[in-house]
DNA sequence: TATGTAAGTTAGCATAGGCTAACTGCTTGA
DNA sequence: TCAAGCAGTTAGCCTATGCTAACTTACATA
């Protein structure tokens, strides 16, 4: 089931903070999203209902293959989108948070675009 | 009070539709955008009770001068978006698709940012 | 004149996704 | 040991925004 783009921001959230290092639990999700503990149960029970999550018996988060995959996928739209903005000359936290809407938004032509307009610099 | 992603885009329908010549219907809105009847009709009264629209007698639909001025800088948003997404090389009818998802999340920093990039030219 | 069609509205359903309140179950420290 | 606090869940509320069904109203024409 594809995900919605609440759920991308779940998923890319628990990615996120995997890479720092550490476990993630959904009480650290809600903190860094804002969000309430019951919203992020509910997401991350849908997150695990599609496979992309599971929950280790301590209540820590894991990414599965599946969802690393799909998690990585929109960090790295995430991440052009914002170098993209930034060489527009937008400032680095504006351009971050527009990346974070607009990474849902795009379509792959835009994006394989945004790309090569990277590349030739 | 601000108008949401939704209202934003009946409001461009409507602007649109004014901009072909002869009179704007709800149904004329619901057929363009691909909604029913009662959807757009909610959404026209939340556009009137806003104060961007009014309904004439005969129930067509006009503009105020606040609908106006905001339907021009949401299209404005959308047409430079469009234009931007042409010249980074992507096909017209996608460009003009991820314009509209676009026009509602981006910042008014960016939208500058494309616009000098867009005279650069 | 009576009927059929078109347009708009109202009522009410569904889903998504926020929220608070309140419950459960661990773990920890006085 | 037991009381407190923390994390996660469940129940249920709210808003936004799509929908269908059914009603109203006006007009046009047989």
């Amino acid at each position: 089931m594809r995900l919605l783009e609440s759920g991308e921001m779940y998923l890319e959230t628990i990615y996120v903070l995997s890479q720092k290092g550490g476990s993630v639990r959904s009480v650290d999700v809600g903190e860094y999203m804002g969000y309430s503990k019951p919203s992020v149960s509910r997401a991350v029970s849908i997150l695990k209902k599609n496979g992309y999550v599971v929950m280790n018996e301590d209540s820590s988060l894991a990414l599965t293959k599946e969802g690393r995959a799909l998690a990585e996928k929109i960090y790295e739209r995430h991440d052009l989108i914002t170098q993209f903005l930034i060489k527009l000359g937008v400032d680095e936290k504006i351009a971050a948070e527009d990346a974070c809407k607009m990474e849902h938004d795009i379509s792959d032509t835009t994006l394989e675009a945004i790309r090569k307009s990277l590349e030739n610099k």
